[in-house]
DNA sequence: CTCGGTTAGTTGAATGATCAATCAAGGCCG
DNA sequence: CGGCCTTGATTGATCATTCAACTAACCGAG
């Protein structure tokens, strides 16, 4: 295994930063003294620091099924279950942090204001991919679930309920709060698998 | 009408200033400006930027009733429906940023990766400030729900789906995030009105 | 009423730290 | 030689915070 190249050592370097402290709290020093390399040579590959957060999410966003969605379905088959699998996987990063880190993503997303374009678009890319791969279990398991039901939106609420609970979870410092959210959301497939209310349309 | 006081005209323009920017991008200098008040009499009223934060935090949980609620609920009776006219405040202020501005305590929940624990604390009481009054509206409304609903997690779980639908919509700058999310969440209740699947447990 | 003193609040320039970004010089490898 | 990459001190901007001097209001004693 080569020792991975300059470029690509400032961009885990500045992927565990970013995700960690978040962009602000980060400083070019830190990206530098972690990846072990000179401004030069940071500013050779990248024209700012910017750069350097645009690199970060597409990496991300290339590599959430190695990074995150492999791991978290390990021995998981079933598609439904794969859902919550994936909750899991939030569950655990937040315990092994004492309620610290969450959904990297979802901070960078509040955290910037008013992000460039290009930032927010591959923020957005990132929320995608991941409701992508929840739509893809929805699909899968579709023999389980109503078949007039809006896979687009079911996948988008798993999103919201993922986000909403890590951001309660880690601003009490409390996962019963995360694992609170994951059984209302539990419960939200077991009704809709019942069959229960008017079949769904949006507004 | 007394014009307000150095400290009140730091609170209001600090508060306005991370609410709409965040703490890490208002400068001192911005608060400065905006209350037209010396940095000696800000330094004079605040040990340091932090405890200005403090003040606005305590400021908003305080003040959630007119800030908040009593706009949100003009006209708005029934206590079920106060939950969606709440989401629907949210909603108005997403549409009137071009879903720019969302949630301000949860942007700053967000923003603020390692928060002083006094900081934290009053995030947490902002949110629970927050459920408290949702889970009023369903204690109003308990004769329209099952009896044995665990209202305390309904409530967060609404705050959950505010959070993560505003996060979407700002994030993808698409309104319709946010009203998918609130759609489910309409749904959620309607479901549970019905009565299907078991009786909702904690795990 | 008035003088002296005390306190609360104000002023804004100065300080030192931190930060992103620059660049001239040099090394490596074809 | 020449293009690619590296070095690291330097720059200038921005930042939170400090401070000494100043004003205004009040209060009690004479």
């Amino acid at each position: 295994m080569a020792p991975p190249d300059t470029r690509t050592r400032i961009v885990l370097a500045a992927m565990d930063l970013f995700f960690l402290k978040g962009f602000g709290s980060t400083s070019v020093a830190d990206i530098l003294s972690r990846s072990q390399v000179n401004s030069g040579s940071l500013y050779h590959f990248f024209p700012g620091k910017q750069d350097v957060l645009l690199a970060v999410l597409e990496f991300y966003r290339d590599g959430i099924r190695e990074m995150l969605l492999d791991p978290a379905w390990q021995g998981v088959d079933d598609p439904i279950e794969r859902i919550f699998a994936l909750l899991g996987a939030y569950r655990t990063m937040l315990v092994e942090s004492d309620c610290t880190y969450g959904c990297p993503i979802g901070s960078l997303a509040l955290e910037l204001h008013e992000p460039d374009p290009a930032v927010r678009a591959l923020l957005e890319a990132n929320f995608d991919a991941w409701t992508g791969a929840i739509e893809g279990c929805l699909a899968a398991g579709a023999d389980r679930l109503p078949p007039d039901i809006d896979r687009r939106a079911l996948a988008e609420f798993a999103l919201t309920a993922m986000e909403g609970g890590v951001m309660q979870a880690r601003t009490a410092r409390d996962i019963a709060r995360f694992d609170r959210t994951v059984d209302q959301l539990r419960h939200h497939f077991t009704m809709l698998r019942s069959g229960a209310g008017a079949p769904f349309t949006a507004a």
